[in-house]
DNA sequence: TGTTAGCACTCAATTAAATAGAGTGCTAAT
DNA sequence: ATTAGCACTCTATTTAATTGAGTGCTAACA
C-alpha cells in the first residue's frame, strides 16, 4: 500500500484524533491541525483519494471521514509512533509481577494488570499442560476406591486428579511405581511422556507386571487428562460496558466469548505460534464477537521459551501506541518473573525435536 | 397483611399476568380473566385500593397496574402456587448430579444447571473450607526452598498450597510429621484444627522441638489459608442482556458484583444460616446492583449438615413457581450426589460444640 | 352499601414537520 | 496543483399533532 506522504500524515492525523474523540474528521479540522498549509478543499481531494483506497469512509455524507479496517491497519502498521510506557505504570507492573508468587498467581496478577492498565479486557492464555515439562508424580491413597494423584510440572504449576482404579495398591507399590516414574521421565515434555507410556503399553502388554501395568495406565489417565482447569484468564470484563461502538448484542456475543473461551484461546493459540506482538483488527481475526474489537497480543516466555500468550481487547478505536507498550511490557516482565521466580532448580529438559 | 379474599384473587392475576407479559395489567384484562363476575370499574376500585396498600403501582396515570415490591412480597409468601418441576428437567438434574464426579465438578454442574434451565443466572456457593472437617495433610519436596503441601478435606476437595520454608526437612522428618497431624486431627473441623495449633503454639513454645514447631506452623499456615480458590460459582450471567428490566447501567453493576463476588458470598452466607428457601425481592437484599432483581436460593447440605447455598438471580419480574422448584430440586439433588458420591469413607466427626 | 355504566381526562408513544449545523462534492478561478 | 465558494445532503434536535390505552370520578342502580 503505496500512499505519498503528505497523505501518511492526514491519515495518521485524523486516526489519532478519531481514536481520541470518537467523532468523523472533517476537512476543516483536519487542516487546522495537520500543520500542512493546505485548505480544507484540498484535504478534501485527499481524503476523496483515500477513500478510493478503501483506508477511509464517510458514515454518511456530510459526516467527517472514519477509518476503516483497513486503514487502522496500515496506520499500526507503518504510521503509528509507539510510545514508550509511562513509568508509573512500568513500577506497578513491576511490583504486581514481583518474585515469590506462584505461576498462577502471575498469570491473574498479569491479566488484571492488563485489564486496569488499558481501561479495557485482559486477556491471559495459560501456559498449556502437555507443552509443561514432567517433574513429579505422587499418588496418595485417599480411601479404598479413590486414590489422589498429584502431578508436578517444571512450570511450579500443580494439577490434581482423583482416580479410581479397579484395584487397590498398598502405599508401598505406589511409591515405588512413582519413584520409577520421577527418576524415568523427569524434565521429559509431557507429551512425550505420554507418548512414551502408550509405546510402553504397547510393547510390553504381556510380559510388563500387572501392577506395573495397571500403574502406567493411571499414569497416562493422570498426564493426559484434558478436562477443567482454567486455560485462560480474562478480567475487566465489565470495562466493554459503555463503550459506544460496541453495542449491547455485541457485547453479549463477546461475554458469551469470554465464558466459552474457546474460540479465544485458538485466537491466542495462532499468535503463539507467530511469536512477538500480534495486532488482529475487526473482523482479521475472523471471529463475529470480535467484528468490532480490536485483539493486541504478545507472546510471553518461560526461560526463553514460548509458553503462552497474553493481550488485550477492546474496540477498533483503541489507543494502539499504549495498549500495545503495555501489553508488551507485561509480556516481558511476565516472562522474567516466571522465569526467575525460583520455581526452576533443576536443569532444564533437552529441548523436544 | 390482610386483603379480602377477591383483591387476593386479582393480586395474584395481576402478578401472574405481569410476570408473563412483562406489560402494566389494566382493569378490563383482569375482569376479562378473573373469572369472577365483575366489571372493570369495579376492579378500578379494588386496584385503587392495592395501590393504597402499596402492592401495585400505576407507571403513569393511564397505564395499568405493575407489583411492587410489596406486592411481590405478599405473592410469594402466600399467594403463589407452587408448581412441581417438569419431569424432563427433574431427569436432567439427576442425570447431571449423577454421582462420579468430584465435588468440585458437582458444584460447577448444578449452578450450569440453574442458569440454563431457568434462563436466568445460577450461583453456588461452594462449601467452607475451614468449616470442612481435616482428612489428610501431606507434604512433598518441591526444590530445597519450596514444599508443596496438600490438604485433603472429608468433603473429597484438595487444596494445594505452597510454603517456602525457612529450613528445609528430610523427607522423613516431613512424613512424620505428617503423620503425627493426621493421627491427631482427623475428622475435626477446620477451624478447630487450626485453633488447636494456634493453641499448642502458644502453650508448647518452649519445650517443643523446634522441628516440630515449625511443622506446625507450616500446618497452621495451610490449614487457615485463605486466598485464591473461588468461592463461589457464577454461570450464565450473559443471559441477563436484553431483559428490559434491567438496563445496561445495573447490567455493568451486576457483572462487576459477579467478578468481585463479595456481596455476593455475604448474601448467600445470609441464607445459608436460614436454612431452606430464601427469597430476596429487589431492594431486600440491601445491595445496590440487586436493585431490580431477585434472588432465589436454598441451602444444600452434605450428610445432613448445610454446607453451602445455591440459588438463581433474575429480574424481579421473574417465574417464581418454576424457579423455586428449580432451585429447591437442584439444592436436593445436590446434596445427595454430594452426600451419596463416596467421597466419605471414614466415621463423621463428632459435631463441633 | 356494593356495583356498574359512562364520560372526561391524562399521559406515553408515535408520527410529521421544521430547523439548524456540519461537512461534503464540485466548479471555476488562481 | 491549489483554493474559494456555493449548492447540496444528511443527521440531529426540537416542536407539534395524533392516537390509544386506561384511569378516576360521578351518578344511577340493585
Amino acid at each position: 500500500m503505496m500512499i505519498n506522504p503528505r497523505a501518511e500524515i492526514l491519515l495518521k492525523l485524523l486516526i489519532e484524533r478519531y481514536i481520541a474523540e470518537g467523532q468523523p474528521v472533517g476537512s476543516r479540522t483536519l487542516a487546522k491541525h495537520a500543520g500542512l498549509e493546505l485548505s480544507s478543499a484540498t484535504i478534501r481531494n485527499i481524503m476523496a483519494d483515500l477513500e478510493e483506497l478503501g483506508l477511509v469512509r464517510s458514515p454518511h455524507t456530510s459526516a467527517g471521514r472514519v477509518p476503516t479496517q483497513l486503514g487502522y491497519r496500515l496506520f499500526v502498521d507503518s504510521l503509528l509512533t509507539i510510545r514508550p510506557l509511562q513509568s508509573e505504570h512500568v513500577r506497578r507492573i513491576e511490583g504486581d509481577l514481583g518474585a515469590d508468587h506462584e505461576p498462577q498467581q502471575l498469570l491473574e496478577a498479569a491479566s488484571a494488570l492488563l485489564s486496569q492498565i488499558t481501561q479495557l479486557t485482559g486477556v491471559v492464555r495459560v501456559p498449556r499442560r502437555d507443552q509443561a515439562a514432567f517433574r513429579h508424580l505422587e499418588f496418595l491413597t485417599l480411601s479404598p476406591k479413590r486414590l489422589l494423584a498429584i502431578l508436578v510440572t517444571q512450570d511450579g504449576r500443580v494439577h490434581n486428579r482423583v482416580l479410581q482404579p479397579t484395584r487397590t495398591y498398598s502405599p508401598a507399590q505406589l511409591t515405588e511405581a512413582a519413584n520409577y516414574f520421577n527418576a524415568t521421565y523427569s524434565g521429559m515434555q509431557l507429551t512425550d511422556v505420554r507418548k512414551a507410556l502408550v509405546d510402553s503399553l504397547k510393547q510390553d502388554s504381556e510380559d510388563m507386571q500387572s501392577v506395573i501395568r495397571a500403574v502406567v495406565e493411571m499414569a497416562n489417565a493422570v498426564v493426559s487428562e484434558v478436562r477443567g482447569e482454567d486455560e485462560v484468564v480474562v478480567s475487566g470484563e465489565s470495562n466493554l460496558f459503555g463503550i459506544p461502538e460496541i453495542d449491547s448484542a455485541r457485547l453479549r456475543q463477546l461475554f458469551e466469548a469470554f465464558n466459552t473461551k474457546q474460540d479465544l484461546l485458538h485466537l491466542l493459540d495462532q499468535s503463539m505460534q507467530a511469536g512477538g506482538i500480534q495486532i488482529f483488527i475487526g473482523s482479521e481475526s475472523g471471529y463475529e464477537p470480535l467484528e468490532d474489537c480490536s485483539f493486541v497480543t504478545a507472546s510471553y516466555s518461560l526461560d526463553g521459551r514460548v509458553v503462552g500468550t497474553l493481550g488485550v481487547i477492546g474496540p477498533t478505536r483503541m489507543p494502539y501506541e499504549q495498549v500495545i507498550s503495555i501489553v508488551d511490557v507485561t509480556a516481558r516482565l511476565l516472562s522474567g518473573a516466571l522465569s526467575s521466580d525460583g520455581y526452576i532448580d533443576f536443569p532444564q529438559p533437552p529441548a523436544s525435536s
